[in-house]
DNA sequence: CGTAATACG
């Protein structure tokens, strides 16, 4: 069972990329998608229906803003679009499928570089999907928490520590969450399996970035720790192009 | 620089 993520950055320009292509070849059991930017009014039948998927989507009340989806071959026994906490579902960041075997939090979580009042939202939201998971995981749950976090780990993640230590993506505080979450029982699954490797999932599109790989490990499968004898695999599809991140996999 | 709307990442 392969489980991908993506940042697509607007999944109607993808769309008209290499998109669909890129389901066939790779084949996921499961892909979730984060940066949809499109809402309700904006489905169409190409967006909902890709051959042998189920398709779930979150949307930010906003336009052109936000929004997750998630493409699954075998349908969940649950969906939510959110926690419960209307100022963290209503930006469409949030997708919770339930599966036999664990249940897939499809997230992007928010970004902290606009300004004051968005960091702060940003931390606030990462302590509310702790709370959650720990709830879950309480309740006997198995947890995949993938998506684009927005923030580069440690220094071994980005190419320029030195740099971005003033940047949101790199605050101490916002690396601290990270080691917080890893200490309340949840694990990176790439870096477990790949402890010395240097890799990156996302490059800014300036300045000839990601042809310099002046990149940041951004996006993740974490998984809670009740799961991780499961995990077979984890990588980072460096060469799938489309988007300004790239896709990351775990298989179990 | 890129997406989608004229903001946000």
């Amino acid at each position: 069972m392969k489980i991908y993520s993506w940042n697509v950055n607007g999944l109607r320009a993808i769309m008209k990329k290499n998109f669909l292509e890129f389901v066939k070849e790779y084949n996921p059991d499961i892909l979730c998608i984060q940066e949809t930017k499109l809402q309700e009014k904006d489905l169409n039948d190409n967006l909902k229906d890709i051959e042998g998927y189920y398709s779930y989507f979150s949307f930010a009340e906003k336009k052109g803003y936000s929004g997750v989806a998630t493409y699954t071959k075998n349908q969940p026994i649950s969906v939510k679009h959110g926690i419960g906490i209307d100022e963290f579902d209503s930006e469409g960041r949030i997708l919770i499928t339930e599966f036999q075997e664990f249940t897939l939090l499809n997230i992007y979580f928010p970004n902290g570089q606009m300004n004051e009042e968005r960091l702060d939202y940003k931390m606030r939201f990462y302590d509310a999907i702790l709370d959650y998971c720990n709830k879950e995981v309480s309740n006997g749950k198995k947890l995949i928490i993938c998506g684009d976090y927005n923030t580069a780990h440690t220094p071994m993640d980005i190419k320029n520590a030195k740099a971005n230590e003033k940047t949101s993506g790199f605050l101490p505080m916002e690396r601290a969450w990270i080691d917080k979450f890893i200490s309340n029982g949840y694990t990176d699954s790439f870096r477990y399996l790949n402890p010395e490797e240097v890799k990156y999932s996302w490059w800014s599109y300036r300045f000839k970035a990601r042809e310099r790989n002046t990149g940041w490990r951004i996006d993740y499968h974490f998984v809670s720790n009740n799961l991780l004898n499961n995990i077979k695999n984890a990588e980072i599809l460096n060469e799938v192009m489309g988007s300004d991140h790239c896709p990351i996999t775990i298989e179990l």
